[in-house]
DNA sequence: TATTGTTATACTCTATAACTATA
DNA sequence: TATAGTTATAGAGTATAACAATA
């Protein structure tokens, strides 16, 4: 028996960290009270918050859902005024999604809760591992994704 | 504007790691070539393996699905010969879940398929790094977790 | 009466395939 | 011919409700 390798750590915590009870019980308080966001939209809102306004292949492949969910999905957003679609200028075959002010204010909304219950789970860390961990953080998202396993 | 604090970072992070992607490429790595595993029952039988031998009911809180989906994944798993029933001893009304060797076998070989990811992302990283990362990570998500953001 | 496991049913999420328009 | 968006359809995944057995 060998001891308990950084990998093995990692590993253990990213399986509950991947388990549907985070994500559901997380997804669901930042959208409640949001009108015309739930669970399927967010990620769409969000990943056009990240992205600026782009087209929806591109967002697809970013969020991990393929082009026709992705498009039900703006749609939605669309019929609740949080997303606007127009023609891309360089390319009339496709469309630019992009926020619109409520989008805008939606998503700022959800960030803000989520920002708060971080700094919730990361109150009483000492000032140098909470950033420390952030950092490390960002780091190995970046080089999961790097090996396909997070797209941009 | 506020410089982003560790919260913001963090916040931000999450928000990627908890796509969809991230868990499909993920996950469909970890069960390829295990037979009769996939997709859906990987939570069953990685949560049993974390649970040891328990009941459904109990088994379903931790990975976040309901009862019905997790005795229903459960009987997938037992007719691949991966998890057996058993009536548990104390109470008639319940069944005890528990991996069969081969299911054993097979997390084994799913874990390794995992940490050996994780060993690969941390590649690169100075040894007190990584360690702090694993130890940060293992408390973020307890922290999490008592927030009701995870399962136990 | 309450709880466990299970099954029947329905709903949601998502992918595949087909269609239209543009490149 | 290839690609973007969309829509129609089908298939997973999951929850709700109802049932039988036990507490």
């Amino acid at each position: 028996m060998t001891a308990a390798s950084p990998g093995d750590l990692v590993a253990e915590q990213l399986g509950r960290l991947l388990l549907r009870s985070t994500r559901q019980h997380l997804y669901l308080r930042l959208v409640a009270g949001v009108d015309g966001l739930d669970v399927a939209t967010y990620p769409v809102l969000s990943g056009l918050g990240r992205l600026g306004p782009t087209t929806a292949t591109h967002l697809a492949s970013v969020i991990g859902v393929d082009r026709s969910a992705t498009t039900r999905y703006a749609s939605k957003l669309e019929a609740g005024g949080l997303v606007r679609r127009t023609v891309d200028p360089g390319d009339a075959r496709a469309t630019r999604l992009a926020l619109t002010p409520a989008g805008t204010t939606a998503l700022t909304a959800t960030r803000r809760a989520l920002s708060a219950a971080m700094d919730d789970v990361l109150s009483g860390w000492p000032a140098a591992e909470a950033a420390a961990f952030a950092a490390s953080l960002e780091r190995f998202t970046n080089r999961l994704e790097g090996m396909g396993g997070v797209d941009r």
